[in-house]
DNA sequence: AATGAATGAGGTTTCATTCAT
DNA sequence: GATGAATGAAACCTCATTCAT
């Protein structure tokens, strides 16, 4: 009698199920919205429930925002830890992480956007396991680096974090500039030119010259002592 | 009578030093809660006025913190502008710049992480201003790349922007680091091999063609010695 | 554990009932306070909840005071509309919904000035729902004029808009009298002359002086010439 | 020294002078924007000085709109004393006042909307005088009924105040018309269905039953004088 | 007479979160 | 397990008005 509100009575479904279902549906809104505009009503009427379910799932906002991070970067981490494997050589591994994150971002520039923005929120301790999220994905460059310079490809003197920080900073800032639609990244081409200068830098190294000289010292050299 | 309300904190100012005033007041509060969670009535306060003072020289919180941006952008644009001219050298240039940028984040890491956070909200016109000092900013970059370049020390196909996107976000990595408080990092260090990474690489140079010659001459001349 | 807060003021209340009662307090609220000097917080409080359960039933104050003056229209509208079907002639109609229009307006004055005051606030796309529903409202003196000069009742270049102005800003003008306190408005006497003006207007006609007179004369007229 | 402010210094001017000036630039802006929506500063920059010299002229906003409705009102009112005294007869001088009333409202119907929206704030003592200024205006309707009456034109029991409250009202409404621009009012010609309505009402006068008594006693009279 | 810096009192609005049903 | 009504704490922003200069 009273109003019979033709709201979808969504049907009681799995835990699993549910959570999958507002999992996605929060990640959908945070990335169209942002972490502060998105509200959990939003969310809640893309997964066809009543705010209250959603918190019956996932504590606070912060939490499920936290847990669509987790995710995510469960989903990249292994994607290159496994990826990885298949390639050798130092130059081609970096190169291999360097793509990867690069075609990451570039698919997913959104949400890596929330996640960027949020996760330096300096949070307190929820952020820690996001933290370390990170801290794992961003390792395997750092293993990379060490395995590098025990092969000899690397530089001994190499600091990992710097190579790390530079690759992720790198592409976090090609990333801002996907978000704003200003540029059109060409992902084969950074991923190419990103390696080389890690790799080789921007240096012209004019190993003519050097070697033009040295060869020229090396000759007068051999004709002392002949 | 009715309340007589004695409260006549604050002098008449000037608005050019009240203005000012503002401004740094503005700049801590921002610095210590972000923007989000600064409040007009805390600056206000930090000030010694009411909050419709505030308003009356800023006409919104967003205003306020644009201008906040925009005069830390002047300031550290003339800094690294002027100093340039005196210095010499692409690599050298190269390092002024990132050791200069690298000091003003540490110096005002608090301000920087306020400005990267809010001056990516994709927000519409207003950022524009703050987009525009940045793109200056950020120009000496590309601007030593290209003198580099001319002057055949850097290699010609280089590009500008990944140069640009390298310093700035290998820096800003650094930055969260500092804010985070998780790493003491030493700027002359990093400023070094930041450089040296930009400039040659990290690749190991078996430049073996000299390698071969060199040892030969280095066996010829053990010989006489012997 | 932190502050329990024990008010429970109000009770669930299923959402139909809480919309009535949140709109019959705005309504009373803003008959005392008009538009502008009514305030959301009176209105909840009257009602027995917090001003963030007004906003959860009514998105916006606007949206509030446009639901009052629906819901007036409508109750007025079927009013005047059920009532005029079982009233005969032309003339009859027009005293019935002047009439009653002056009757609603005399017991509804406070609410009435409202209306009137803010539905010419031109606002834009708002206020568009309260103009077709005056629209509607003053309709049923256009379709008395119109079956009126069909029935011969009524002069045949008889203007409806004309017609409609004249009753309505007539009346209009007694609410304002109403409103001010100044006069004592007798609604039958209005009702009543308002109908004859609109209806033979204020011009002597002498058409019974006349008429006497000429009957009179017919009469002796007659008995002469028999 | 401090800050060169440009600001036209407004040349000290008479005081009568400067009061004009204030009154029209207010009128302009509360045309422009209505009374709540117009600030002082508005009213002030429009004249060249600041907010502050507004004040020493007129010591509200409210007593200023009330100086602007009063200088409106004597306009207007002696436009339509002066105008009729030259007019004969009583449907003459209704038409008179009808048209002009019209044109003035037509011409001036930005600031006839904000004295009407205001003059119904149901104010305290400050509106009185505005009141007595719209009665005076609005006499000149009861002084024609008056003579009207006296001089046989329009029933002895016709009340002035129905009357008055007829046109002004019925005017009115056209106004608001005017001012929602959905309606091109032709003010002859609704000055002159006005002027008829009230003189003649709408009725269609069949005097059927003298026509016929007339006609037959016409043609018995022909017949005895032939 | 004119300035203009400063006041200060709200009012609307937003939403994560709770908890009785 | 799901609902959804209710909470409540702030925060931004507006301007008429004052008064020291």
């Amino acid at each position: 009698m009273s109003a019979p509100t033709s709201r979808k009575k969504s049907t009681r479904q799995s835990r699993e199920v549910r959570t999958t279902a507002i999992l996605e549906a929060a990640r959908s809104v945070f990335e169209q919205r942002g972490y502060d505009k998105a509200t959990v009503a939003e969310i809640a009427e893309l997964v066809g429930v009543v705010e209250g379910t959603v918190f019956s799932y996932f504590s606070s906002k912060r939490m499920l925002v936290l847990k669509v991070m987790e995710q995510f970067y469960e989903e990249i981490t292994s994607l290159i830890e496994e990826g990885l494997q298949g390639v050798n050589g130092t130059r081609n591994q970096l190169h291999y992480v360097i793509w990867n994150h690069l075609n990451i971002v570039q698919k997913n520039a959104a949400l890596a956007g929330v996640i960027l923005r949020e996760s330096r929120g300096l949070d307190e301790k929820l952020s820690d396991e996001v933290h370390n999220l990170n801290k794992r994905y961003t390792q395997s460059i750092s293993a990379i680096v060490a395995s590098g310079i025990e092969a000899g490809d690397i530089k001994s003197d190499t600091s990992p974090s710097l190579v790390r920080n530079s690759i992720f900073g790198t592409i976090e800032h090609y990333m801002w500039e996907i978000l704003s639609a200003q540029v059109q990244v060409n992902i084969d081409e950074v991923a190419h030119n990103l390696t080389e200068l890690i790799f080789n830098g921007i240096a012209q190294i004019d190993s003519e010259v050097n070697h033009s000289d040295v060869n020229r010292l090396i000759g007068k050299l051999n004709k002392l002592i002949e």
